[in-house]
DNA sequence: GTTTGACCAGATTCGTTGTTTTGGTCAGTT
DNA sequence: AACTGACCAAAACAACGAATCTGGTCAAAC
């Protein structure tokens, strides 16, 4: 085991504490101190891995990203049907709603991001999750897995309508009143293959799309970390 | 002209002036003077015709739902081919979408709805939108302008995700990344058709289906109207 | 070389006090 | 009888220093 590979562990685990903290009671609420003891360790090593809380709190936000799309990935791969629009979305939907913490992301909770959101250039600012999902769309209308005769930017939009929907309508719809998850899941899945699936489609395209596109991100996450306290800045 | 009449067009007055104020300032910051002002009566005149701010504030809310309705089953009526269940749909929200008012209460917007939210009756908190769906959906089912091997809670639920998100999801995606409402609306209604029309479908069942309800909901209105000042305790 | 925790300046919260605003009323005017 | 607007108590707001908290640092301990 190498000295890198425990600097990562370490920061592995701030990140868990902090995120445990940060579910409950919120990025504002959570001091960096209240991340340090969670972790049991003491301020100043939070410092040593992370440049600042904020950036801490973005590493966070990346690292539940590539979670999310890490299960993603697992249960489209595990779906016997999986490969289908229907199916494949079913499966982000599904993947988004298992962890709160993307819940919380995905409608900017105000409650759980406090003051990050007011930060000038967060993450979100720069509307990424709307190209990545026309992005999407457009690779498995090439696929043949959607069909071609309907606007790609529509379909991603209205992609993320129903994504926002689901993890964001509980502030406006008794929780009471809402059938369960895997029912409105399963009708969106039957919804959208019946709209967008063309006549003749393969079911295992769609899978070798959805690996094609989770590599070129994996690629692309490891080229842009930023926030870290790198290696050649601490000799 | 009766004295009732007066009453009835003195309160639509004052309901238009409200109106204006608070969808631009909010209800809170909107006080009982302002609306006074602006409708060109005195304080006091106000509540002549409502017993309290509260009381006119909720007859604002029934009357936007009214209207909301009537605009709904005018595009209805209008539309050529206005009787599958994703025509009359694109026209409900088209409806919503240009009435900005009852595009705020739908998605209880804090800068409109203000502290009237945080009242412990207020409007909102019985759910009866979703209800109302519900009911809309088992009707269509009945008709058979929607397929009956769906269930109607689920469709409802669905309904009402890309409704809310419709009006709400600009508080996260920016405007320039939504593509325009008319293509939106349109993707909505094609894939509601692919999904849910029958393959047997007749195309003027689901306009009587409409006439039926929005009347039945005319009477229910009629029978429940509250806070408004009565004639009788006026003598 | 790592890790710690006392320490600091700036921000945030708190408690208090005085001022303004607001929903609602009602004696008086039209 | 319809309407007005000065008036009032309660609530909301503003100002303010005091007290507390927090992100970040760094000399000292391991």
């Amino acid at each position: 085991m190498t000295t890198s590979d425990n600097q990562i562990e370490r920061a592995e685990s701030i990140l868990d504490a902090a995120e445990t903290l940060i579910v409950r009671y919120g990025y504002d609420k959570t001091t960096v101190s209240d991340i340090a003891r969670e972790a049991g360790i003491s301020k100043g090593a939070i410092y040593l891995s992370f440049e600042s809380k904020e950036a801490l709190f973005e590493a966070l936000l990346r690292r539940e990203i590539a979670m999310h799309t890490a299960r993603w990935i697992e249960l489209v791969e595990a779906d016997p049907r999986g490969g289908t629009i229907g199916a494949m979305y079913r499966n982000t939907l599904r993947a988004l709603d298992e962890r709160p913490f993307m819940a919380a992301m995905f409608r900017q909770d105000r409650t759980v991001m406090g003051t990050y959101l007011k930060k000038k250039d967060n993450i979100f600012s720069d509307g990424s999750e709307m190209n990545a999902r026309h992005e999407f769309v457009k690779r498995m209308q090439a696929a043949g897995v959607i069909r071609g005769d309907v606007d790609a930017r529509v379909i991603a939009h209205i992609m993320n309508m129903l994504a926002y929907s689901l993890v964001a309508i509980g502030d406006v719809i008794p929780e009471q009143n809402i059938p369960p998850t895997e029912d409105v899941l399963e009708g969106i899945a039957v919804m959208m293959d019946a709209a967008f699936t063309p006549e003749e489609s393969d079911g295992e395209a769609g899978k070798e799309v959805v690996r094609q596109i989770v590599s070129a991100y994996n690629d692309h996450l490891a080229g842009s970390r930023t926030g870290d306290v790198k290696e050649e800045e601490k000799s």
